[in-house]
DNA sequence: GCCACCGGTGGC
DNA sequence: GCCACCGGTGGC
């Protein structure tokens, strides 16, 4: 295939010297230097199955349907998205004018468009959420996860030494955006970043990507980068090579969060809608990620600031949200 | 003027 | 219907 090229970088053990749940305050402080506007009222439909608790025999079997079904792995890694600060946002949006602000001090942050504020892998056995140190560390456990499952054991290689026997991280509850990664997507070259940009609310499109060069420079298609790998034959020499570069975003969990196209011309039958098959309820796979979150206690997500006075109750996932696997 | 962000669309 | 790609533009 063209996607192995294991070596680009192969950080083997790559282990930044961060201990500690010191880990989870790094990408906190990630998090807090990244606002979120987006105004998502969580007008989801709480329709969905709420979570049902299966034993983990039942999951595997899930899982294992699912892998065959859809060709993907059950197990997902997770892109999230810290949309706190969401009240600031339906603020300036309903003024109905555009807040095109950038953001960049975090004191005004008005813009629509975020960083993504963490990253977190499910275990492969018992379907806990795990932070990720770092993007990089997301990054190169991506790369393979399909061929190298990730096990919450996993999170020796960053010292957090979690067990299937630790209460998960975090959970899904409706205090982010979670969003789920495509898989197996290769690392950047050394010296170019990936960078991901999760749009606002509402918009037609959920995220964009972006690699920027060495140079600092930012691409925005294959073609970009063709073309920049012909400009610069350096790179080429030194191994970089378009097979490097994935331009694909995740998905957002919560429905309706990117606008759908209104039909170009109506149609009689897509006027009355009629079906809601289409996409009410995509991919016909719903309780994935609702498995076995263990009511998640009180191990206070280290993110959930902001709705601190939210109800505590417990949301398991999928209650809030419909999800929707890619 | 630059560029981050968004919308639109053609091709699959 | 999705997505790769690119044009437009508001805010700086």
């Amino acid at each position: 295939m063209e996607r192995d090229h294991a070596d680009v970088i192969t950080p083997g053990k790559m282990d930044q010297n961060d201990s500690e749940p010191a880990d989870l305050n790094k990408v906190n402080s990630k998090v807090n230097s990244l606002r979120v506007s987006t105004s998502r009222d969580i007008t989801e439909t709480p329709t969905q199955k709420p979570a049902k608790v299966t034993s983990s025999a039942e999951q595997e079997n899930q899982i294992r349907e699912d892998e065959e079904t859809h060709g993907e792995n059950a197990q997902k890694q997770l892109v999230i998205y810290d949309p706190d600060v969401a009240a600031a946002g339906a603020a300036s949006t309903a003024t109905g004018k555009r807040p095109h602000a950038r953001r960049n001090s975090l004191a005004n942050y008005t813009s629509r468009a975020a960083d993504v504020g963490a990253f977190a892998v499910q275990c492969a056995r018992c379907f806990k959420w795990r932070y990720m140190p770092t993007k990089e560390k997301y990054e190169e456990i991506r790369e393979h996860i399909l061929e190298q499952p990730f096990y919450c054991e996993t999170t020796r290689e960053w010292r957090s030494d979690k067990s299937c026997d630790d209460p998960p991280d975090l959970t899904q509850d409706g205090s982010r955006l979670w969003a789920i990664d495509k898989p197996n997507i290769s690392l950047p070259p050394p010296g170019w970043e990936r960078l991901l940009r999760i749009r606002a609310e509402g918009g037609t499109k959920f995220a964009d990507v972006y690699y920027v060069t060495p140079s600092g420079e930012r691409l925005r298609s294959m073609v970009k980068v063709r073309k920049y790998l012909e400009q610069h034959p350096e790179y080429v020499a030194r191994g970089v090579e378009e097979a490097q570069f994935s331009f694909e975003v995740p998905r957002p969990l919560q429905e309706g969060y990117v606008k759908k196209r209104s039909a170009p011309s109506r149609d009689i039958n897509s006027v009355s809608d009629v079906n809601p098959i289409s996409w009410a309820a995509p991919e016909g796979n719903t309780d994935l990620l609702g498995g076995p979150v263990p009511s998640a206690p009180s191990d206070a997500a280290p993110l959930d600031v902001p709705n601190g006075n939210s109800p505590k109750k417990p949301k398991l996932m999928g209650e809030s949200d419909s999800v929707v696997i890619a």
